[in-house]
DNA sequence: CACTTGACTACACGATCGTGTAGGAGTTTG
DNA sequence: CAAACTCCTACACGATCGTGTAGTCAAGTG
C-alpha cells in the first residue's frame, strides 16, 4: 500500500468505505449505517469522527480531490502525449473518479472546482498544443465531461463490450476507444463550417 | 404541442412531472410525494394510476423511448452529416435525455436497451462511414457514453462555460465543442500506435 | 331511481433515514 | 490513584419514505 501508516485507522475505514459506496450508489443512496457496517464498525462512531452525513462527504471531497491532485502531478512530470495513454492512468483512481463524479452531480462545490480546474487545463494545454478551435472553452468543457463520461456510464459500457471496465483489461479497451475517438476525424474541417453556418441561421 | 389531446390528464401531468424531477434530482432524490405536489394532484393519485414507483419509473421509461425513438427516425430522414448537428437536436428532447441518463445510472434495462442500441448504430455507421478504428466496439461504445456526458455535468459544464446549456444557445455551443473534439484529430496515427504497443507492454 | 365504475383525496402503517444521547472500555495525564 | 480524554457502541428520537386502506365525488348505465 502506497497509504500512511496510521490510514487503516477506523477513521480511514470509514472515510474508504464512504468513497466507495458513495461512488457506487450515490450519495443519496448510501446511508451511514451501510458506510458504517462496510467498515465494520458501529453508525455511531461515523458520528463521533465526521458529525455528520454533510461533513463525511466533505472529507471524502477533500481526500479524493488530494489523491487525484497527486495524479495529475505524477502525470504532468510524465509529460506529454503519454499522459492521454489509458493504461497510465492506473485503476487505483477508479474509486475516486467514480465517487467525485458522483458527489459532482450532487452538487458539490470541491468536485466541480476540481471539473473547472480540468477544463482550465485542457485550455491551456489545446492552446500549447497548437488547437484552435471556434469556442476553446467549449471544447475544453466538453473534453472535459468526455474524459468522465465512461465512469458514470461504466455498467452500460461494460455491458457493450461484453468485459467489465473497472478491470485493467477492460479499461484499457475503453480508454484506446475514447483515444482514437481523439485521433481520428469524423468530418472534414469544410463540412464543419458548413454545420456552423447552418446552427447560426436557426 | 405535438401531443395526443388526451395528454393533458391528471396521468399525463403525473409522468411528465416525474420524467422531469427523475432527470433533475435522480430516482431516489425524488418523491412520490414531490412528484404529486409538482403535478398538481394528491399522492395517493400516483399510486392509483401506477401502482408503484418502480411501476412509474417503468412507464417514464416507456415514455421516454418511444419519444426518442420518434427524435432518432426524424434525424434519420434528415440523415448523414446534418444528424450531428447540435441545433437540429432540438432542446425538447433534453429532459427526456435527462431522465433517461438518471434512470440508467439506477439500472433501468429500458434504458440500457437504448445505450445499446444506440452502440450498435454507432458501430454500423462507422464501418458505412468508412471509419476504422483498432476496436470498433469500444470506439462506438465510447462515443455513445460521450454524448450523453454533457447531459450528466450540464451544471458543471454550464458553469465553466458562463453559461446555461440547457437554453438552445448553450446547448449549441457546447454541441459545436463537442463536434470539434470529433473534427480535430488530437494525435497522429503513429503517435496512436506508438501507445497501443506501449500499453500492451503493460 | 338504484347501481357500478373510475378518478381522486385523506389518512394511517411500518421501515428507514440522519441525528441525538448516554455510557462503557482503554489510555493518558495530573 | 483518580480525573480527563478518546474511541467506540447501544439505543431512542423525529422526519420522511413507499405503500396500504377507506371513502368521496361525478359520470354513466340498467
Amino acid at each position: 500500500m502506497d497509504r500512511p501508516i496510521d490510514d487503516l485507522t477506523a477513521r480511514a475505514r470509514i472515510r474508504d468505505a464512504a468513497v466507495r459506496l458513495f461512488g457506487e450508489r450515490g450519495i443519496e443512496g448510501a446511508s451511514i449505517r451501510d458506510i458504517a457496517a462496510e467498515a465494520g464498525v458501529s453508525s455511531g462512531l461515523v458520528r463521533h469522527h465526521f458529525g455528520s452525513k454533510e461533513a463525511l462527504r466533505d472529507a471524502c471531497d477533500e481526500y479524493a480531490k488530494e489523491r487525484m491532485l497527486e495524479v495529475g502531478e505524477e502525470l504532468a512530470d510524465a509529460g506529454g502525449v503519454a499522459a492521454l495513454d489509458p493504461a497510465t492512468l492506473h485503476p487505483r483512481v477508479f474509486p475516486l473518479q467514480l465517487y467525485l463524479v458522483r458527489s459532482m452531480m450532487d452538487g458539490s462545490e470541491t468536485a466541480t472546482a476540481l471539473f473547472l480546474g480540468a477544463v482550465d487545463s485542457i485550455e491551456e494545454w489545446s492552446t500549447a498544443y497548437g488547437i484552435h478551435p471556434t469556442d476553446r472553452r467549449a471544447y475544453a468543457a466538453a473534453m472535459a465531461a468526455i474524459k468522465l463520461s465512461v465512469f458514470v456510464f461504466r455498467d452500460q459500457v461494460s455491458k457493450a463490450l461484453g468485459e467489465d471496465i473497472t478491470t485493467p483489461a477492460g479499461y484499457a479497451r475503453i480508454g484506446q476507444g475514447l483515444m482514437e475517438i481523439f485521433t481520428i476525424p469524423l468530418i472534414t474541417e469544410e463540412q464543419a463550417e458548413q454545420l456552423r453556418k447552418r446552427s447560426e441561421e436557426n
